[in-house]
Order: C-alpha cells, then structure tokens, then sequence
DNA sequence: ACATCGATCTACT
DNA sequence: GTAGATCGATGTA
C-alpha cells in the first residue's frame, strides 16, 4: 500500500492568529475550512465565529478541565468538537495557549467546494440550508466527535487556507447563551447570507 | 443514582 | 412563533 503523497503544514504560521480567542472570532472570517474527508473534500468559508474566553462564564471550560473539554485547555490550531442536545455536534478551534481553554465556535459557512457532498450529508438542497448554522456547518462538513481533537495542519484531512477578505464585519452578542449575555464575542460578514442569524 | 439543562435544528401551527 | 427530539455533562443527594 503506497502513502499518498500529501502537502504538510509544518507550523500555526499558516493560521491565522490564534494567540487570543477574541482577536482569532474576527481573524478567522474570511478563511476557508477545508475537510479532506474519505468520503470526499468539503470546504466553506467562515462567515460568523463566536469567541469563547478564558473566565467566561459561557464557556465550557468556565468551571475547569474535564474529560469533554480538555482539547480545549491543550495547544492552539485544534478542533474541539462537542454533542448538545442530544442529536447535534459544533465544532471549535482552539485558540490561546496551552491551559488557557479558550477557542472560537465556527457558526456558519458559505459552501465553495464539495457542495454535492454537503447536500448528501445534509439531505438538502437549498445552499442556504447547508452550513447556516453551528451544528449545520459540523453536519455538512462531515464533522463529529471522532474529530474532537483533529489537527488544522492537514494530517487529519482538516485545513484553513485564506479567502478574499471580508469587506465589513458585524460585532454583537452570542447566541443561545444563558451567561454573559451582554459580551460582544460574535462576528459575522455584514450581509453575508449564510450568517445563521441577523 | 437521579434530575436538569444545553454554544440547536426541524417541523409544525 | 413554539414544541419536540434526544443524550452527554454536570450538579445535587
């Protein structure tokens, strides 16, 4: 059995800046997430990110390291992958550093490649109805909790590569939070149609 | 052990 | 606009 051959990404200088989870919700807008999965390749560009902090009491890893959010305490450029209301999976990129638990949750994207594949996984048809949405996104883009942990440096088929920058970004409050509700941590592409939500 | 709630989506009214 | 689905994590005893 031959390895294919594959580009390797050696290092997080081909990321955009995850030093802060904050910063990395509004960095990331305008990046394309690539899946390279075996049943073929997806990819979307990020159109709303939430930021989720350290102290914050929204976040998961608010009161501290347990074994669902422990990717999120480990290093920058990995995804964190949760199961919520018992049927749905967001995914995240862990930002910060090591210790810190902080990442940013990947709300929404706008289908560019792979689209027949997102329709397949997604059971529908419309475009507007495939990633518009946290858990929409991780269904279209084939992503669960076996990759919970996955690198962004392509050795698990995960990727982001720049896009065409965003011309104006919304900055506004979080959804579906119950604390720190007055926190401005989501971005989105102003008039971008595959936002989840005005 | 048990109860509660959730970083949601869909289908229905 | 709102109810229901459905289960893992967490808090309380």
């Amino acid at each position: 059995m031959t390895t294919k051959p594959k580009a390797t990404i050696s290092d997080l200088s081909s990321l955009p800046d995850l030093s802060s989870a904050l910063t990395a919700a509004a960095a990331l807008l305008g990046w394309m997430l690539i899946h390279d999965s075996p049943d073929g390749l997806t990819a979307g560009y990020i159109v709303e990110t939430e930021a989720y902090m350290a102290d914050d009491a929204a976040s998961h890893t608010f009161r501290g390291e347990s074994a669902r959010n422990k990717i999120m305490f480990g290093p920058p450029g990995y995804l964190y992958v949760y199961f919520t209301y018992g049927m749905h999976y967001c995914v995240n990129i862990v930002t910060s550093k090591t210790g810190n638990g902080e990442a940013v949750l990947i709300r929404a994207l706008q289908p560019m490649d792979g689209i027949e594949l997102m329709r397949k996984r997604r059971n529908k048809q419309v475009d507007l109805e495939l990633a518009s949405g946290p858990a929409k996104m991780a269904q279209a883009m084939g992503i669960n909790k076996t990759h919970n942990g996955a690198s962004l440096l392509g050795k698990d088929g995960f990727t982001l590569k720049p896009g065409p920058a965003p011309k104006q970004i919304t900055q506004t409050t979080r959804v579906g939070i119950s604390q720190a509700k007055n926190k401005l941590w989501r971005f989105y592409i102003t008039d971008n149609p595959y936002v989840s939500k005005k």
